[in-house]
DNA sequence: TCGTCCAATGCAATAATGTATCATTTTCCA
DNA sequence: TGGAAAATGATACATTATTGCATTGGACGA
């Protein structure tokens, strides 16, 4: 008799080892891994597709058997996004974890308009293709977004 | 005495330029222009700044002297980012006159957090460099997203 | 000229997303 | 242990966007 899936969704390996890499990330940085904030990550991590704030929370509130309020969801999103271990998608309004910490990227995303799954891929050149057309106008770049919305491969098969 | 301004807001020679333009840029491709698309369009060329939805109503309803439902104007907003005579900045929800509609562009937009200003700038290596990452991985691109915000130059000044 | 069709717009309601404010709890550390 | 700072809770509300259906108005053929 095979081993019942635990309530809490449990991670992939590729998933775990993503968790425990922000979470060590945020402690390097000295930003307080709260459980709230471990569950908003590991939920994060779990999807398979950005999730929005509030289809977040529903997935929280059925984890951890509880109410939670809109403004804490938010201020957790915030705080992760701050920290670099999760990205706002913004032509969704929804969230992702952010598979490389380590250092100040702009991340690239691939939103798929079919299966809603976000890939996200490095590239250092358009970062710093962008960063000479914005010094040479002298403007001082805080924060990137860079998506791209489309098909991903599997979903131009389908259709 | 000098002249009153108009109540109309009139247009400066560039966007008079652009607003022609993105008109007959719509002719072109067989779009509709009707007397509120074209009162939209002039409400974003005369703006400065990206304007949310919401605020062109209200500039709109002054100029129009009537009310406008909210449903029309995401509409025309729609119509207009389609064929490339508008775009949406969507870390902004806001929206501004394009002045690119020749080609099927990807803007690149620098937006000062301070004063709001958008910045319009055209890169076509910053395109090239990302379909070309899309299209190692299988990914059709429809539309692209990049934005940079931060400090304009003028507003590094003052702060 | 008249009717018919279709795109555009109007309208009301409501959904979805995000924020302000203040109270309460928890944590951390002197 | 006390007390400040950080985090969270709770309520209400603001902003942004959409759904569904009714109405208008012009193009076009009979």
């Amino acid at each position: 008799m095979p081993r019942r899936k635990p309530q809490s969704a449990d991670l992939d390996e590729a998933a775990r080892q993503g968790l425990n890499a922000a979470v060590a990330a945020c402690r390097l940085r000295g930003a307080q891994i709260t459980p709230l904030r471990e569950a908003v990550l590991k939920t994060l991590w779990s999807a398979e597709r950005p999730l929005g704030a509030y289809d977040l929370r529903a997935q929280l509130e059925e984890t951890q058997g509880r109410r939670l309020s809109a403004p804490s969801i938010y201020r957790i999103l915030d705080f992760l996004c701050e920290h670099g271990v999760a990205a706002r998608i913004e032509s969704r309004n929804a969230y992702v974890a952010c598979g490389h910490p380590e250092h100040d990227h702009a991340c690239v995303f691939l939103v798929c308009e079919a299966c809603g799954d976000a890939t996200e891929i490095e590239n250092p050149k358009v970062e710093q293709l962008i960063s000479e057309d914005a010094k040479r106008l002298g403007f001082a770049v805080k924060h990137r977004v860079v998506e791209m919305s489309g098909l991903c491969a599997p979903c131009q098969q389908t259709s």
